[in-house]
RNA sequence: GGCCCUAUCGUCUAACGGUUAGGACAGCGGGUUUUCAGUCCGCUAAUCUGGGUUCGAUUCCCAGUAGGGUCACCA
């Protein structure tokens, strides 16, 4: 039988980053079995729609090569695939209405006509009572009249799952195991809203079977109402598919991740410099581990890798400083020029205009850069003292314990020297020899002429050596009066 | 409160019932060095508690405790 999961969505805002788990989860699950990858769109609730949070979604899941097989992707713009769909729930109003019918006349369903005071009054009075709030099962004892004349007079109403008492529901849930559950915990669940539209549970489980779905793979918050679907399937005398609940990512406080607990939208991540491969990686490892010692994975490594034993059952922190170190080693890991394309729009924000400079320069800046970022937001401030004159703090350019005349004169040394340089000795094995030798020959102490040299040129307390600096601006044909200039300068406030 | 899930270093986690409880991030110390980063080497640090089962429990069972999730005409 042909495996098939989905990422099933609802439009109420951007892919979070448990959503990006969970539609990876699927993703993997599908490709590891040679299956489909199913995009459906949960749009039943007018009100909590968000604009462009499906554009957001879709787009997202295809940035991060988690592209469907079937249901909706995005190619240029929002498109849809597959031959069972449509893949939005809002376009498939009359199967869940038709499905409803189907149970009310099977008597696992009744029309309920209850107003929502009824509804909320009779839930206090449970709550006061320290029960769980359930619904009494009023309209179950309407007369097959009374519900005739209340359907013609079009009063309003929901349809509600019938559910029997003193009876187990059982399922085996693939990461927790089996999980029974006594049906008078559970709640006559309205099924078709009085507007006409489903409820999740309802649209879920018609979806789920009519697309065939094997696997359920969703967050773990689900639970509780997985035996309402259970219900469901034996009702219409379907066969449940299988369940998959990984465990939930939980901020910094130990609760679940919201928008409450922080920055959660992939979109964010995206924003501040993380790649999507690196988070990719680190999100397959929140709930998952191969088993071995490996902890970098493309995406063609988790697919082998992958497996839905290997998920784990307790929940899992995100931790930010792991991302960074991933995100730094997929830095480091990258090709200048790939990075480069990246970095341009960080630099950009960062207000350096990049087409004033040439790429080799710019290239040259960033790989000296490369080993040093974790994320690419940090890149503008990191680099700024290559595209305009540094501030300088007098007391940085002093070496350690050293005294201000002596860095002073071999700053000054240091100046007459590199202006006897040629501009073709600006780079970086040359101009490290010929530094270095007078240095030597002036019986100077390399700290004392070193450090004043770098602070000098980038104004930094920490940067890169002086040696690298003066080969990046030795990419510019006015590299070399740069360089001088800067000395000159540092040497004036000195002074 | 009812129901459900979970429990190994600070964090992510590994360990057929038998290991000096392993790895990674972070932290700390050191080497490389003019600073930072990187890199290399090293160190600190954990089985929630109490009962069982067993020759032997991190591992199996039960209880407690703690944390989390969920109880809508939201998903």
């Amino acid at each position: 039988m042909e495996i098939r999961t989905r990422f099933a969505p609802s439009p109420t805002g951007f892919l979070h980053i448990g959503g990006l788990r969970t539609a990876l989860f699927s993703f993997l699950w599908a490709r590891k079995n040679s299956g489909k990858f199913i995009l459906r769109v949960e749009d039943t609730d007018k009100a909590r729609t968000v604009p462009g949070a499906l554009e957001n979604i879709v787009q997202t899941l295809t940035d991060f090569g988690l592209t469907p097989d079937e249901g909706f992707y995005w190619d240029n713009g929002l498109k849809s695939r597959g031959e069972l769909g449509p893949y939005l729930q809002s376009e498939r109003l009359d199967i869940y209405k038709k499905h409803a019918e189907e149970l009310v006349s099977n008597k696992h369903a009744y029309y309920c006509f209850c107003t929502e005071q009824r509804l909320e009054q009779s839930r206090k009075e449970q709550q006061e009572k320290k029960l769980p709030p359930k619904y009494d099962k009023h309209c179950l004892n309407l007369t097959a009249d009374e519900i005739k004349s209340k359907l013609s007079s079009n009063q309003p109403h929901v349809i509600r799952l019938n559910v029997p008492s003193d009876q187990v529901v059982r399922f085996t849930d693939l990461v927790h195991g089996e999980i029974k559950v006594s049906t008078n915990d559970v709640d006559d669940q309205v099924l078709l809203k009085s507007d006409g539209f489903p409820t999740y549970h309802l649209a879920v489980v018609v979806d789920d079977h009519l697309m065939n779905i094997t696997h359920i793979i969703r967050g773990e918050e689900w639970i509780p109402s997985t035996p309402k679907h259970i219900l469901l399937y034996s009702a219409f005398g379907w066969e449940s598919p299988q369940f998959v609940h990984p465990p939930n990512i939980l901020a910094k406080s130990g609760k679940k991740l919201s928008k409450r607990e922080g920055d959660v939208a992939v979109k964010d991540f995206l924003e501040k410099g993380y790649l999507a491969e690196a988070l990719l990686n680190f999100v397959a490892f929140l709930g998952w581990n191969p088993k071995t010692e490996q902890e970098i994975f493309n995406l063609r490594e988790l697919i082998e890798s992958f497996s839905l034993e290997k998920i784990n059952r307790s929940g899992a922190v995100l931790d930010f400083d792991k991302l960074d170190w991933i995100n730094g080693l997929y830095i480091r890991n990258m090709k200048i020029e790939e990075l480069f394309a990246r970095v341009v729009p960080f630099l950009v924000k960062a207000g350096i205009k990049t087409e004033n400079y040439p790429k080799s320069f710019l290239e040259k800046v960033l790989l000296l850069e490369q080993e040093r970022l974790k994320k690419l937001s940090e890149v503008g401030e990191r680099v700024k003292y290559f595209f305009e004159d540094p501030q300088y703090d007098p007391q940085l350019l002093i070496w350690k314990k050293s005294d201000k005349k002596i860095i002073l004169d071999n700053l000054q040394k240091l100046q007459n020297f590199l202006q006897t340089l040629p501009s073709e000795k600006f780079a970086k094995e040359s101009i490290e020899r010929e530094v270095k030798q007078f240095i030597e020959s002036q019986g100077m102490k390399t700290g004392e002429a070193l450090w004043p040299l770098r602070v000098a040129l980038s104004g930094l307390d920490a940067s890169p050596g002086p040696f690298e600096i003066m080969d990046v601006f030795g990419a510019l044909s006015e590299g070399k009066e740069i360089i001088l200039k800067r000395l000159n300068r540092a040497a004036e406030i000195l002074f």
